[in-house]
Order: C-alpha cells, then sequence, then structure tokens
DNA sequence: GTGAAAGCGCTAACAT
DNA sequence: ATGTTAGCGCTTTCAC
C-alpha cells in the first residue's frame, strides 16, 4: 500500500510550497504558467486525488445528502430514490442513505448521526411510525439547527420545509370518476395503508369522486386497515357475494390481492370487474391481465426533491419560503380495465 | 441559524481549554470527576454533536462504505441494498451509494469520486458493460491504492478481493433436476442476461442438469438473448407450437413473460407447462398462479458483503488472503410447479 | 509569481 | 488533573 499522494508531498518532490501547488492545481491565476504545468503534469502522473474529508473541513460543506427512505423495497421509494441519485449526482452531490424501515426510533438516529456536519441536508419520507405518533420534534430541531430538510411523499403538515407530494387526493378522485365512466356501478375502496397520510388523502377523494356524481359511500364496499392479514380476510369476503364490479386499490398489496382472489373466484377482468391501483408500473404490466394503475412519476419525485434542496443549499442567504411541489399523476389504462 | 457549537466555543464558555474539553467528552481517565460532569452537562445542554468531517480528517478513515449497484429497480438488487445497509449501520458505518445504471463510465467515476477518502471501502456488484468490455483497471488501481472491495453476485475472475456470490450453477441445475422429476420433458431455457457472467453460470447449470439424465440440449428448447424486445418474439413463436412442458427462467422478464405468453395461449399450469424462475419473491406470490422461484437471500447477501468489508477495514494488518462466499439458494416451490 | 501562516474541528503525545 | 502543541490535508489571506 502506497503512501497517499497529498499536496505536502507533491510540494517537496517539487520543490514548491504547499499553497503554491494547491494554486497550480486550482488553475489560479497567480502562478506562472510553466509551474502550473509542471505541477499539474507531476499531479496527474502521480494520480493525486484532493482529500475530501480536508476539503469538507475547510469548506464547512460536504456536498453530501442524507436520504432517509422508509423501505427501499416498495418499489415508488426504490424509483424516487434512483430520481434523488441522478439529480443529485449530476449537481456534483453525494448521497448517503438510511433507511428507516418506518421506525420512529432509526429515523431520528438517522438524523442525528448525519446532521454532524457529514451532510448538507435531507430528503425524506416519513416513517410510519413517526406519522402514527406524530413526533415532528427531530425535524424540527435539525431546521433550527440551519440544515434544510425536503420532504416527499409522506409530509408532515406541521413541519416548515420543502416538499414534494403528488396529488393523492386528485389522482384517486380521477380514478374512480374513470371507473364511473367504464359503467361500475359497484365500487369498492381498497386500502392497506389507512394508517399514512397518503392512504387517507386517497380515500377521501374516492369519497369526493362518488359524492360528486350523487352516490353513497357504502360502508360493505370499504374495506380501509393496516393490517394485510386483515385486508386478506376481508377481502376474500367481500369478493365472494360478487357484488363488486369496480375497485379502487390504494396500495400495491391491495391491488395485486384484488386481482388474484378475482382470478381465482373467476371473475373476468375487466369484463364484471374493473380494477385500479397504486403500484408498480413494471410489474403491473407483467401481470395478467396488466393491471391499471396511477403512475406517481416516482423518479421525478426524487429529481425535484434534489433540486429544491441543492437550491436552497446554493443559495447565499437563507430562504425563508417553502415551497411545495405537486408532481402531476397519470391514470394508465392497461387490461384491468379496457372495455370490450 | 445559530452558530455551530464546537470543542473550542464549550472551552471558552467554561473557562478550559480544547484539550480537557475533549478527553472530558471521551470519558478519559485523565479528567476529574466534577470537570468531566460539568463538561458532559454543559454539552448535552448546547446540543453539541462533535464534527465528523474533523475526526474523520483526524483519524484518517470515514467510516463509510460506498456501494454501487448496477439497477436498484432490480429487487433483488434493492434487497442486497438494504442487507448492506443493516449491517453497515449496526456496526456504525455510514453507506453512500451510486448507481451505475449498467454503466462502465459512470461505475468508474463513482469509484473515482469516493476513493478520495470519501469512503473506507467499497462493496460492488459488476455494471454490465464492464463485464461486455472486461475492463477492471479501475478496480486494480482501486485496490492498489490499499482500499478493500468486495464484489457480490457480478464479480470478475481477474480481481483479487473478496466476493459473495450464490452458487448460480448449482441453483438452476437444481431447479431443472426439479423439473425433470415433476416429470417434464422438454425443458426450455429463457434468459434476457446472457451478456452476464451470472447468466452464463445458470445457464451451465441447465445443461449439466440435462446431460447428467442423458437429455440432450435441444436448439430450439432455448432462448439465449440481452434484448428484451428479441426474447418476447422468440418466446411467442415457442410457446405457440405447444412442445414446451418445462420452462426455466433466468432472470425476471424471462420468468414473467413465460407466465403472461402461457396463460394467454390458454396453456395450462401447472397441468401442462412447469414453471421455475429468478424472481422477485414478493411479487412471484403476487402472480395467479404463483410463480415458483429460486431464493437468493438476498439480504443475505448485502449482509455477508458487509461483513467481510468491515473486517477487513478493522483488522490491524493487511489481509491478502481473499475469500469467497457462496450463499445458498433454495428452490421455493409455488403453484407454478405443483402438480395435482 | 511564490511562499509563509493561519485556521477549519478534532485528537493525542507531551508537557506542566 | 489540566494545558500546550502539533498535525490531519486543504484553502486563502497576506507578505515578500
Amino acid at each position: 500500500m502506497k503512501p497517499k499522494i497529498t499536496l505536502k508531498l507533491i510540494a517537496k518532490d517539487l520543490g514548491l510550497s504547499v499553497s503554491t501547488v494547491s494554486k497550480a492545481l486550482s488553475d489560479s491565476h497567480e502562478i506562472g504558467d510553466v509551474t502550473k504545468i509542471r505541477v499539474q503534469e507531476y499531479a496527474k502522473l502521480q494520480n493525486y486525488k484532493p482529500n475530501t474529508m480536508a476539503k469538507n473541513l475547510k469548506n464547512q460543506r460536504t456536498n453530501t445528502i442524507g436520504v432517509i427512505i422508509p423501505n427501499i423495497l416498495n418499489p415508488f421509494f426504490a424509483k424516487v430514490f434512483s430520481g434523488i441519485e441522478k439529480a443529485a449526482n449530476a449537481k456534483g452531490y453525494n448521497v448517503i442513505t438510511y433507511i428507516s424501515n418506518e421506525s420512529h426510533k432509526k429515523e431520528k438516529q438517522a438524523m442525528d448521526l448525519l446532521s454532524n456536519g457529514t451532510v448538507d441536508g435531507f430528503i425524506l419520507s416519513v416513517a410510519q411510525e413517526t406519522q402514527t405518533l406524530h413526533d415532528t420534534s427531530h425535524f424540527k430541531e435539525i431546521l433550527r439547527e440551519g440544515m434544510p430538510i425536503v420532504m416527499f411523499d409522506r409530509t408532515m403538515d406541521d413541519v416548515s420545509c420543502d416538499k414534494v407530494v403528488v396529488d393523492d387526493f386528485e389522482s384517486s378522485m380521477e380514478a374512480v370518476k374513470h371507473l364511473i365512466k367504464l359503467g361500475c356501478k359497484n365500487i369498492a375502496l381498497l386500502s392497506c395503508i389507512d394508517n399514512l397520510s397518503v392512504g387517507k388523502h386517497r380515500a377521501l377523494g374516492y369519497e369526493k369522486a362518488l359524492r360528486d356524481s350523487k352516490r353513497n359511500v357504502e360502508d360493505h364496499l370499504l374495506i380501509k386497515t393496516d393490517s394485510e392479514e386483515d385486508f386478506d380476510a376481508r377481502l376474500k369476503t367481500m369478493l365472494a357475494t360478487g357484488a363488486v364490479d369496480g375497485i379502487l386499490a390504494l396500495d400495491e398489496h391491495a391491488s395485486t390481492m384484488a386481482m388474484k382472489v378475482a382470478i381465482q373466484n373467476g371473475i373476468k377482468i375487466p369484463e364484471q370487474l374493473c380494477i385500479i391501483g397504486f403500484a408498480d408500473g413494471v410489474w403491473s404490466r407483467r401481470l395478467t391481465p396488466s393491471l391499471s394503475t396511477i403512475s406517481q412519476h416516482a423518479p421525478e419525485i426524487g429529481e425535484e426533491a434534489a433540486k429544491l434542496l441543492i437550491e436552497k443549499l446554493e443559495s447565499k442567504q437563507e430562504i425563508h419560503a417553502y415551497k411545495t411541489t405537486v408532481i402531476k399523476t397519470e391514470l394508465r389504462q392497461r387490461d384491468s380495465t379496457r372495455r370490450v
């Protein structure tokens, strides 16, 4: 293992001072062309790489973004993450990732560990437990220290920071209106994420759409829970009756289980039952029949979040105005809703 | 935005020297109990957090692992990643992530950027393009600088470093033997990843299993490609003939397309056709019928990789022995292979 | 055009 | 038991 190449070392080898070498490498006009070339070539030859920690310490910024994600196994978050990563890299930022696993403690711990000069700011989606407990103290603490936060998808109303969300309310409303247009009379709402802000917003959109077309929200057409076991049992009962001819499913588990149970019950999709779900596009296409989904443009959410954070980081003066960007969703019609 | 709390500041406030404060906070025996308590309480009160960059610079280590992943949207990699993240955090390491997007250039760039004292070592799975070009110079360069690398899943034979792989050869061999035991006569091999090392190993396992039971490898039962379009077209032709009664699919696209095309052709699964695929477990269960898969224990792969890297990082002397850990796979029988 | 020196925040060997 | 000092690698102001 050869010794690390440092400015000092180059300076010694070349019989120059550290500061001259530093300036030469940053192409300063203070340095003569001959020396400049000489230094630069020697550095290249030695494969010199400036030490990031030293630079960070000096500059008081790390060019690193802390990303906290509830669950990377959820394709939605994986996609948002890839958007963040891409946008951040493009602007010269690194990304440190923590997975909260929906745990409030882990989320807090991650922010604590990273706010010690490891990252310049945070992009995060609030852990389930944090939403349930409604504890926002760790966010506020970080903000008080002057470190910016951008929240996406799962946000908290009483935290003042930039946010990137999709219009959950409107998109599920549109989806239900689409089902109505297709002629569905008995549209069920299926949710395993009733403990999340997004789940609640989507449920409200469903109700609004029904009321707008003078229909009632019928209890026997609702499954709102946060337990998959509970959900599965109730779903089987619901579909056994055969009374349902339209479904809006608010999450991946609900969407795919609806498909599965319907197929097992011999219900023809989309002839007898139309299904629209919030789910991953790639896998929805792989199902038979393919599942119509509400596309949330996850990568764009990530890119926008990164853009907002970096903007704040690179603006000279502190901006105390907070933006909430709404990313438009799109209904992707596939075979689970196409009427013949 | 209040000023950052530093040792210096605490020292001034308390009328002590910086080193006394430093020692008091690290609970040194050199410091008297009274001062120790006083300092510690004041630090807590002020919410002091030691600056990570400064500590890193001083210690010449960052407690950070660089992870480079070809594609986080692939559930396999997402799962390995979550394993790495978990194991790393548990040992007090941060994780900086880059997504190579299968690009050789991005992979190289990531290693370049992070090897400048940003991370202590790397965990990575080789980008497709790198495997095709067979360029290992960037790996060797990093290793020469004394920074350890652990490769997982997609490795390169001529790079000397720790590796974590699954036994691709053996697991596809076992899968084919299982199909044979189920009575399949014409077992097809479907692969969209014929450009990857793992794809090639799996294909060899298929051939071995056939030869072991005195069968021939028949060209019309093989689809080996790296293009999904090409694959889809050839798959439709193959299944239209009805000659296939068993399938081993080497990747997610191949697995799910096989299911889809079979269902569309009215082929009964598993009665007329048994399918085993390399695919995500959660989604495989969601398909109807559910898909039998080869489980690769992705999280364990990640945990093992992190364990190996940290071991190397924390060992005093340089270890020049390189381990290759093989994680056992498991055949998960689901409805696509269950004979009635 | 080049160099000396201070300092980013922390640690630790070495005084006192 | 507490303080002084040097130094991690780099940038930058200020001298020469």
